[in-house]
DNA sequence: AACAAAAAAAGAATATCATTCTACATACTG
DNA sequence: CAGTATGTAGAATGATATTCTTTTTTTGTT
């Protein structure tokens, strides 16, 4: 199922704001700054967790400082249909492959790569891509530079 | 500039592995991991920081909580070529916006779109984009269905 | 409107943690 | 070989997370 059946109020949107923005901010801290005591805090993250809400903490780290400076968008042509996610699984295994996305209308899909630079993107598509019996063509975009990269979600003003 | 110049050991790949999963995991428990001890553990990710391998903390926040379940990626393309950058910085400053991306080949951007359904992607096509004049032309790509989604980096092994 | 039931928040108490400082070990440098 | 720099451990303290209890607020029902 896509939705999700919770109701958030705006101190669940404030919460989620400042965690969205920095995930190791302490309760106490969000407690502050919405108004409330620290195990009020405390026990609406637990809900926002276990109701699917929270996905997860990531700490975001600087693809450069492990060397995959080279980004690309790849779109794969696949003899297998929706459904059949032979293709997606496969190349959702592939470690370089940061995104894998079934879409709409050419029994494809589109995926986002992460390489050192274009000898290992070449490399990947020689040794991984080329071992995925079902992909019929692909075409790949090479990004030159990120404008805005991974944007988090828009959460509603209070 | 695209390298950092920070050298990384076998225990700060471990730390990163760690807070890549989780970034609200306590230096305490980073400690007992790694058998170090809890300051140490607070230097290293200081350093971390400072020296921009870790760029933020976030939490990652279901799409469908905040209803927001239509995700598409559109080549746009556009009258400015690299370095004017008018455009690109137009794109980002949409909210629906995820990314931003300069690619190659053809003048253009790869932007990826969050919406509630297709009705806001038309109106985010009809009230934003249209807004901007320098943009020729767009294709959209609707996913249908993400496999695998917005992938950490690959940390080298110990 | 009034009551009961449920949910949420505050407050206090305790265990855990972050952070600082000092001391020691190791590696690098002149 | 001294001297410097870097990094870690360990202890101390101040802050925090977490649990539990009490109080308040909300919700639903008569």
């Amino acid at each position: 199922m896509n939705t999700i059946e919770y109701n958030l109020d705006q101190t669940d949107y404030a919460i989620l704001r400042l965690l969205q923005e920095n995930a190791r901010i302490s309760n106490a801290d969000i407690a502050r700054e919405v108004g409330m005591a620290p195990s009020a805090i405390l026990e609406r993250i637990k809900k926002l967790e276990q109701k699917g809400v929270i996905l997860q903490y990531r700490a975001k780290i600087n693809p450069a400082a492990l060397d995959q400076t080279l980004l690309s968008f790849i779109f794969i042509r696949a003899a297998d249909g929706i459904g059949c996610a032979a293709t997606g699984k496969a190349l959702a295994a592939i470690p370089e492959v940061q995104e894998v996305h079934d879409i709409a209308g050419d029994d494809g899909y589109l995926v986002k790569v992460r390489t050192a630079d274009s000898a290992g993107l070449v490399a990947l598509m020689r040794d991984s891509f080329a071992k995925i019996p079902s992909i019929i063509s692909t075409r790949t975009t090479i990004v030159l530079e990120t404008v805005k990269e991974e944007q988090q979600l828009v959460i509603p003003e209070g």
